[in-house]
This record gives structure tokens, sequence and C-alpha cells, in this order.
DNA sequence: CAACTAATCGTACGCCGTACGAGACGATCA
DNA sequence: TGATCGTCTCGTACGGCGTACGATTAGTTG
């Protein structure tokens, strides 16, 4: 029935009648609709990717899609994990610099989805794909090597994991399309107003957000490896 | 028009000719619709609530919730706000022990959030709302106490709201009606499979999270005031 | 030729948020 | 008294969504 192999692939009809001129259109395939998807999450959000729009982009007809995929949740699973490839760090292996390799490994990934806004949100709430299971176990792998294990592995993992993923929806979602930057900070301003502390510090105004996430990061590692 | 001002409220229709024996129904308001929505939030999730329920469930016609709110949209900021109000810290002021009345605070926040799951992952997608900015200005506050300011201050209350959105929303998404608890820790299981660190330290499967909270909590706390 | 498989897609169904406008009711005023 | 108005309720309808279903086409295999 639905088989999902990807089987030979050949024939592409172009028309009625062999009219000449006619674009060409790659044959449609899971990877294209993968991609494509990306393509319309990253210009309208998550709530703009629509079925019959992807299709359309892809120039097929709505329904061709489920011949790939089973439904919509699983275009948001295979966009997501193809969002999140991790080339590995810079010293393919045996450095030393475990440190080093793990605030590369979280900064590369907090810039993956700073690239993909609708991408650190969606993350929690849907499937985990290998890519960002390999990324777990890149990252469990390295603090095995900088000596910690068993529980305290376990903490350190998930409470990098959520900061990670906490800044990086933090971050997006104060992110705006300029068109309406101007609204957005007037309204900030305004929010502000009552609340003094908040007020005088420009908490939701101005924020140096890159720098405020590797310090944070930088705390949080001091305290979870032991002493040195 | 559309005045959203809460009227004098006096009559109400129960049902054709005066049938006895019918249940009275509170007036509408947008008290109760919210409240209302916040049951069904809690037992639906954010993709189970649809405007004609919550009315059903408020004894009214679909269209008449759209006097008291504007759309679904404004919905979802009233209940989110409505779950997050703080009573304070338990010494309500001069205390001295800043960084007990913040771990109190960031854990009433993230307790609060995990009696509604839906209200994590919805916070930082929506409006802030007063009670959201006064749980910020009171950290604020409270930060100032302990000597931090400037820029320090921002870097600190961004890093916890990180922390504590990430950690919420990630707990939240591990909670699995008890229906399918079985299946899920299933396929848990089988995904480790492949990643032996990941499988070897049960990442996974049984957390002790509140423990790590509070862990991860503590280091970042231990490095965001100022040696002492 | 027939039978089977892989792939495409037109149509239709049920559900959603909500625009629109008609009404019901009490209060106000001529 | 009746006309008018503001407040509140809600039936109907529209456009858009995800997708079930089944017809259709083309290539492959006998």
């Amino acid at each position: 029935m639905t088989a999902k192999l990807k089987g030979t692939r050949s024939r592409r009809s172009q028309g009625a009648g062999g009219a000449p001129g006619s674009e060409q259109e790659a044959p449609l395939s899971s990877e294209r609709i993968v991609a494509t998807a990306v393509e319309l999450l990253d210009a309208h959000g998550v709530d703009g990717l629509k079925m019959r729009q992807l299709a359309d982009r892809l120039g097929a007809g709505a329904m061709s899609l489920y011949w790939y995929v089973d439904n919509k949740e699983q275009v948001f699973d295979l966009a997501l994990d193809s969002v999140l490839v991790y080339r590995g760090p810079p010293q393919p292996d045996g450095s030393r610099d475990w440190r080093g390799d793990i605030v590369h490994m979280l900064e590369d990934w907090r810039a993956c989805m700073l690239r993909h806004p609708w991408s650190a949100s969606l993350l929690p709430r849907r499937a985990l794909g290998p890519n960002i299971l390999g990324r777990l176990e890149l990252l469990s792998k390295t603090f095995s090597r900088a000596g910690v294990a068993d529980a305290d592995l376990n903490v350190a993992i998930w409470s990098l994991w959520n900061y990670v993923i906490g800044a990086t929806i933090t971050r997006a979602s104060f992110d705006v399309s300029d068109d309406d930057r101007a609204a957005a900070q007037q309204r900030l301003t305004d929010l502000s107003k009552h609340y003094p502390t908040i007020e005088r510090s420009r908490l939701l105004l101005d924020n140096d957000w890159d720098g405020a996430f590797r310090k944070g990061l930088d705390f949080l590692l001091d305290g979870l490896v032991p002493k040195h």
C-alpha cells in the first residue's frame, strides 16, 4: 500500500501534448518536501505552514505529499531534525579541551536554531530525531571524557539542554519582522512604565543576548564539572 | 460598539415558556471565560482548546464569547497570565536572605507552570501579562538588594528566565497521560539503543527532575552574584 | 495482452475561527 | 405611552484547514 521506500524514479509529465519550453520539475521526494517545508517555515513561521501551499511550491497536488509523509506532524518532525545536523567539534577527537568542545557544540546548536526561529519552540513538543540524539550522545561522551558520570552526568546534560532551549526560545521570541519593530519597541516601553526596576534596567529593550548566553553557560559549566 | 467594560449585569433567559427546574447559569463574564479556558487547557492541551467547546461548557453560544474577548489569541494571553499569580516571598520584605527569596520565587514559578503544562510552552510566544511582569520586577528588585546592577542584572534575569522556561518546558514535554506511559517508555528505550552513552545513563528514562532543576539553579546563582 | 505496482491528484467531508447582522431586553427620554 | 438606545446573545454562513477515499495514469512484469 503506502510504501515509503524511495523507489526507482523516472517519468515526469510536463503538460499536455508535449508543449516545449515548460519548466522541468524535479520529481517529488521526501527530501524535497522537507527542504521546501523548511523554506516555508523560515518565511512564515510554524502557523504559516499549510500543506496546500507546500504542495503548490513543489508543483504538485496537495494530496501527492501524502505518498511520502504520513501527515503534517511528520513534516514538522523531519524539518526540525533536518535543521540540526552537526559537523562535530573543530578538533576531530582526542583533543583534551573538553570544555571548548562543549561550548562549541552548544553555541552551534543555538546558532542552528536561531537561523530557523521556529525550530526552538518546536523541539520540546516533537519527537527526538537522529540529529538531536546524535548531539546528545556526543555531549554525553564529552562529559564522560571530563570525568562526569552517573547521576551527575544526567544533571549536567539536562541543565545545559534546558538552558540552551530556554535561551533560544526566548531570543527567537524577541525577533520581529522589521516592519513592526518600532511598534514592538513602543509596546515594550509602555509596558515597562509601571515596573520601575525593569524600566531602569531596560530589561526588555536592549540586551547583549549572545554575551548573556555565553556568561550563563560558563557559570553553569563552572558548577557542573568537578573542581578540576 | 464592542465595549469591553463589565457593565451592570442582570437578566438571564432560562429556556422557553419558563419551564421550571432548569439549571441556573452564572452570567457570562471575562473571568468565567478565562477560568473555564484554563480548565479545558489543563484537560486537552493547547491544541485541544476550541472556541465552540469553551462556549458550550459555559452554557453559551459560540459567538457570545466574542463580546468579552477579541479573539482566541486573547483567551490564551489571559489564561496564561491568570495562572501565574504570585503571592510573594515567605518573609514579606526586609529579609536579608535574598538567595532564598529568589529560589522560592523561581521554584514557585516552575510549580505554577507545571500545574498547567500548556503554560510553559505558551509563555515565550505570547504577550507578557501583568503577573509575569510583576514576577520579573520582584526578581529584579531582589537582585538589586543583593548588589547586582546594570548589565549584570540583565544577564542574571535573563539567564534565570531562560533556565526556568527551558527546564519547565522540557519537564512538561516528558509528561504523558498514564494511558500510553508504557508505550512512550518503550519508544524511548528503543531510541536509546543506538546511542550507547545515552543508553547507559538512562538519560531519557528516569530522572530526578526536581533535584536537577535545583542543582542547576544553584550553579547559576553561584556564578551570577558577586563573590559576597 | 492482462495483472500488478508506484505515484498523482480531484473531490469531498468535517472541523475550525469568526464576520455579520438580527434579535431580546432594560433603561432613558419625549 | 411609545421611540430610541446601549448591552448582550447567538444563528447562520464563509473561507480555509488537514486529509480520507478512490479514480487515474504510466511503467513493469508475466
